[in-house]
DNA sequence: AAAATTAATTAAACGGTGTTTAATAAAGCA
DNA sequence: TGCTTTATTAAACACCGTTTAATTAATTTT
């Protein structure tokens, strides 16, 4: 059986170089720029090859995305020494943006287009496990501040939903350009600013 | 003159036309079904004479953003009779998210697709005075709530950040479907739960 | 080893996209 | 009327994602 191991090896690299090709030029220009026919060229196949390995495009863009989650959930590693909930979860918040603005096209991927949620959408699986397992871990940080005494009076999903949206509103506005509105002296630090403003008041509550 | 005159009137109409059926396809379908060669089929004219009217899809659908924005300034008119500068700044956002709820496209047109903001960059008018406009609005509220006693110890350009990126978070969130993350039970509600557990925040503040 | 079968890969096409160009039709002016 | 300007279009260009049928390569069977 040793023949059909190595077949289904070289189909798994053929489909990691696919996938690589696909990473690459994806971060080099944008996700816009990155057509099926670029990948096949930059692999020197031709572009009816990546349809044995992906369905279709947003397969590509979806297995893209895990690859951001696991990057994010690397990153959050370090949360795990800090004790206090209330700082463990401004920390979180910390990451996630530092996160964001370091690899906008990666986070406009997982958490702004349209393409892996779609995916997601029209497939079997229809739960978006990546998004799930990071919003579990901010409900369970939220949960150990409520334990703690924190956000007293306030509802624990609705409240989870609305820190996750406060810092996803601040970098997807800056990600898709509508920061400009904001003075020009506060431009360039506006979401370091935005979320330093957000951690007075998550202290208040 | 008058001949002059009514060929200008003419050329506005076809432009006029032009963005009707734009909008119209646009609501209809979606931005991303909306090509120049639908507009040209439904206004029966070819695809090539929609770029004597308009330098290119970008300012198109820039045109289109417009009046959106031209829609929620309509519907921030009743803020006039809201004297309380909270619960005007409340009031603020419940309109916000309405709006973005019952026009998910437009909103998305207006604050998070590429296309109009490309627009305004790759353009001479390189300031995005509709955003510009809606966030001055916010600001200045912000800024009665602070004369009011209101928000003691925050900063106010970032704070107005802050606010804005809350209630955009959430519904960005919601129209980019990244809200099936929740409790199925909370799903249905989720913004409208968020926005008030906000309401409770900024009475804390 | 040769033939038959299966798998991997590609060339070509389909129907779409935004945009540009050169030719045509229409309108206004002399 | 003919001449000039304007409005409009047909056709092409260079892409796109995807599917099909044909081709090449590898494996198995005879």
């Amino acid at each position: 059986m040793g023949i059909a191991d190595r077949k289904e090896r070289d189909k798994e690299e053929l489909r990691e170089r696919i996938l690589a090709a696909a990473k690459f030029l994806f971060l080099e220009k944008g996700i816009d720029k990155t057509s099926i026919r670029n990948i096949a060229d930059h692999i020197e196949y031709s572009p009816g090859i990546i349809y044995h390995y992906f369905k279709d495009k947003n397969e590509i863009f979806h297995a893209l995305h895990q690859l951001g989650f696991l990057q994010l959930m690397e990153k959050m590693q370090v949360l795990g020494s800090v004790r206090n909930p209330l700082e463990r979860l401004k920390a979180m918040g910390s990451i996630y943006i530092d996160f964001a603005m370091e690899n906008p096209d990666m986070y406009d991927l997982m958490f702004i287009k349209e393409a892996p949620i779609d995916h997601v959408c029209n497939t079997e699986h229809d739960h978006w496990k990546e998004g799930g397992g990071a919003f579990n871990s901010l409900r369970s940080t939220i949960a150990d501040c409520i334990n703690a005494g924190h956000f007293k009076g306030h509802e624990q999903e609705a409240l989870t939903f609305l820190i996750w949206s406060t810092v996803h509103g601040m970098v997807s506005l800056h990600i898709r350009k509508r920061c400009e509105v904001v003075l020009p002296e506060s431009q360039q630090t506006i979401v370091k600013d935005g979320l330093e403003e957000f951690f007075k008041i998550l202290d208040k509550l």
